[in-house]
DNA sequence: GTTACCTCTGTAGTCAAGTACGGAGTCAAG
DNA sequence: CTTGACTCCGTACTTGACTACAGAGGTAAC
């Protein structure tokens, strides 16, 4: 069914990524995305490493990362300039890091919100908002 | 020097929040913040609670909540009606979770690759995009 | 060999989230 | 009681991330 050398069309390839055709597109004139060369005026076909490294576009997305960002961390597995890309490793792991105990945050208390809703009526001070201040 | 019963003015407000005098206004506009009410034809004050607040909004956009989101997540608190508020607490916290998995597995990449860089050169296939991947 | 449905290229439009700005009003200090 | 800094309100501009569309060409199925 998904036999692993299959050439797929932009069509095909937006559809099993589940993206829109423009944003491929788009991606592509970003350079996050190669063009595939074409076959002398013909039509590019794209392959499974194509669907991966969109899919991992989308999920960085998610988690908060710019395309440039995304750009980045791409970059680190393209060129590998060494020195370059271990410290932009460096700083990417701080910020995940930082969103990590974020997330962790909200996490706990939205976990406990649950757990305790509707248990106190009343004088609802909100534990969401107090959750995400510290100190400075 | 902070004493909790201060009223500031909107420009001190959005210095001490960290934002743009502008982004207070918009997000008024939009419902994330109230505006005081202000003393007859003067200007209007705010409070600690205010920038507790927006603070929060800030926070929860880092992760990756539209203001959209980060809406109705402040409804959780505001409005409280209980049976609502729980069900979006729970779909937010799967949401939640979800982006934790996703940048476990990123961190644990990143770091990998920090701890690696250079010791592999030549064909390097990028741990970061296998990462993200998942059978479905 | 024509029809229907693709692809290609370029340019323009949209939507979210701000940011900037103009003109009027407020207010505290001098 | 004026000056300078700030507030208010409305509208317009910007940026990032798409999304749509027009016009030309490719291709597979009949």
């Amino acid at each position: 069914m998904s036999n692993p050398s299959e050439q797929l069309t932009i069509g095909i390839f937006a559809k099993r990524a589940g993206v829109n055709v423009e944003t491929i597109r788009f991606y592509q004139r970003k350079g996050l995305l190669l063009e595939p060369k074409k076959p002398y005026g013909g039509i590019r076909r794209y392959s499974h490493a194509d669907i991966a490294r969109l899919r991992f576009i989308k999920s960085a997305q998610q988690l908060g990362f710019s395309l440039d960002e995304i750009a980045e961390l791409l970059r680190l597995e393209d060129g590998a300039h060494c020195g370059e890309a271990r410290e932009l490793a460096e700083r990417k792991l701080e910020d995940v890091r930082n969103k990590l105990a974020n997330l962790q945050r909200i996490e706990a208390v939205l976990a406990r919100l649950v757990a305790q809703c509707c248990a106190t009526h009343g004088e609802v001070n909100c534990p969401l908002i107090a959750s995400l201040q510290r100190p400075e």
